[in-house]
DNA sequence: TAATACGTTTAGTTATTACTAAACATTCTT
DNA sequence: AAGAATGTTTAGTAATAACTAAACGTATTA
């Protein structure tokens, strides 16, 4: 009851975030670093991360770069010393907002696009008087798709926007629960 | 410009589909066959969906058996058939909601839980002195990203009863934009 | 300039996932 | 009961992702 409990615990706390980040479509890897990272009083190093999650550098260093391309974790660099050391972002709604952004980018709406794109197809394009029953009914159902897309990107923007109103000076005045 | 661009446009709108399913950690065939689905104007059999999809019998039954675990299609049997048929749930409001409802249970909650205990070793056991500062660390990070856990999962649960609204009769009266 | 201490990249391996082909079980028809 | 038409399960395979081990590049020190 004395001695390695801390231990466990770090080590139970670090399987949990594995799960957790294999269930979000990130590496098991990824989560265990994190959490390595996220119960560490101090920056580590990339060789500190190594022992503690027992992965090889390699790995560490392309998931520490994920991780620091999300802003789930910092890169500090300290002047005559060639280590780099990592901390991480506490503040989860802005790893939320921050994982939002990157996502939005690359992947994601380039497959909306091509959802657009069906649509134009179907709208632009003469039809044959035997074709444009089903037509409209494509028309109806990818407007439908793109109008629900349409919307969420809204709501996400709205929530992104209120998540800046939160951090900035004038925000934290009606600060309520939050992570930190 | 006048006969199969229906086609190619059903073709490239089920390929989008299939690259956001893949975005999202299910299967490229699962939105691949939501995606046949739901540009159909007729319920699909289970045969009809491989002929569009083109992948084997045993795939898609696992496919479609997934999809209406997450209520995104439904089943239809008809009198005097042997066959399912399958429709596309179009509502995409209830499709997140049913989503999130089925993560909710099974892996996810179970990841978090491990969180909890973990908490849970760090505060009930009695800690060595020299580990005193150690242990107080880990007990507010991890209570910081257990808070953060909980009120996600209350702003879930309160979109959800939004939603359970907006279905309602009298929650209609508001409805605004949706997908449909 | 040699040796060292880093982080990164790469080629190969392992683990995981998603599929195919075929056997199977069940129900309906005759 | 035999045969046909369905959906499901399973054993094996192919594709993909994630990791390891080691080579590499670069900067720093001696």
């Amino acid at each position: 009851m004395t001695g390695d409990h801390l231990i466990s615990a770090k080590e139970n706390f670090i399987q949990g975030l594995s799960r957790i980040s294999n269930f979000w479509g990130f590496s098991k890897a990824m989560g265990a670093i994190y959490g390595a990272i996220y119960l560490s009083p101090a920056p580590l190093s990339l060789d500190e991360i190594v022992e503690q999650v027992g992965v090889t550098k390699g790995a560490v260093s392309t998931n520490v770069r994920q991780l620091e391309r999300l802003g789930m974790i910092h890169k500090h660099l300290v002047i005559g010393d060639r280590k780099d050391y990592y901390s991480a972002e506490s503040d989860f709604w802005k790893i939320i907002k921050s994982i939002l952004q990157e996502r939005e980018k690359s992947e994601f709406d380039l497959a909306l696009r091509s959802v657009n794109d069906s649509l134009e197809m179907v709208t632009s394009t003469q039809t044959l008087p035997e074709d444009a029953e089903l037509a409209t009914f494509y028309r109806t159902r990818m407007q439908a798709m793109q109008n629900f897309f349409k919307t969420l990107d809204s709501i996400v923007a709205t929530a992104l926007a209120l998540e800046e109103l939160r951090v900035s000076a004038i925000g934290r005045l009606f600060s309520s629960a939050s992570g930190e």
